[in-house]
DNA sequence: ACATCATTTTAGTTTTATCTAAAATAACGA
DNA sequence: TCGTTATTTTAGATAAAACTAAAATGATGT
C-alpha cells in the first residue's frame, strides 16, 4: 500500500510533478517524456519514472520496444485536484520554469535561502 | 506569496508534519514542541519552525521569554483536509514511528569541536 | 549588573535526493 | 547473428536537507 506520506514526498519534486502532468491525460513513452524535458538525461527521467511507479503514482505498459506510462489518478485522492489546480493556474508555467531553472544544477526543489 | 509548490515541499518532511500536527489546534511554545520530539535537539526544532514560518504554514507570537507557534490552517487550502485525514487514520501513529525510526541516525561520534 | 531561562543563529557534519555517464538489457529488422 | 533503437540499471559525483554542538540573543528576576 502507498501511504499519504509517500505520496506527499513524491509530489515534493517539481520534476516528478512535471512528469505526472505530462502523463495525466494520455499515456506517453519514456522517450516522449524525456523529449519534453531536454535539460536532463534519459537516465534521470527513467529513474524518476521508476520512483513514481514504485510509489504507485503511474502505471506502465510495455509495447514492443516502448514503455508507455500514465498517471494513476485514483492513487492521489484529493491531491489530484490540488495538482490540477496548480496546473490550471495561469502562472504555473512561469513558476515551473523558474523552479527548474533554479534547480538546474541542484537536484531538489530549492528552498528559500537563509537570510544573511 | 507562498506557492503550492512551496507547501508541497514543506509537507514532504515527516518532521515538519509532526510539528504542524502538534500546533494544529492549539498554540505551543518552541520548548513544548521540542519536548514532544526528544530525539532531536532544540536547535533542529527551531530550524524547522523557522522553515514553516517562512513558508507561511505557522505563525508565531512572542510572550515574555516564550514564542508560541500555531498552524496557519488557512494557508494550506485543501491540503489541510489531506493532513487531517492522515492524522485521523488509526495507522498514522504507527506509520510515523516507522518513518522516524527508519530515518533515525545511529549514535554519531561526539567530538567536541570547540573549547568551552 | 548579573545570572538564568527560552530561544535563535552559526558553523560545520552527515545523510539523502538527484543527477550524469557509461554499461547492460531487451526487442526488433535486415 | 549483427546492428539499431528504446529503455533501464549501475556507479559515482554533487548539492541541498537535516542535523549537532556551541555561541549568541534577548527578556526576566534578584
Amino acid at each position: 500500500m502507498f501511504s499519504q506520506a509517500t505520496i506527499l514526498a513524491a509530489l515534493a519534486s517539481p520534476r516528478r510533478r512535471e512528469i505526472l502532468r505530462l502523463v495525466w491525460n494520455e499515456e506517453l513513452s519514456a522517450g516522449t517524456i524525456h523529449r519534453a524535458m531536454p535539460d536532463v538525461t534519459f537516465g534521470a527521467v527513467s529513474l524518476q519514472l521508476r520512483s513514481l511507479l514504485e510509489d504507485g503514482l503511474v502505471e506502465a505498459r510495455a509495447e514492443s520496444r516502448h514503455r508507455f506510462y500514465r498517471a494513476r489518478r485514483e492513487a492521489l485522492g484529493s491531491l489530484a485536484e490540488t495538482l490540477e489546480r496548480m496546473w490550471d493556474d495561469k502562472l504555473w508555467g512561469l513558476k515551473l520554469e523558474a523552479e527548474l531553472e533554479e534547480s538546474r544544477r541542484g537536484p531538489r526543489p530549492r528552498r528559500r535561502r537563509r537570510k544573511t
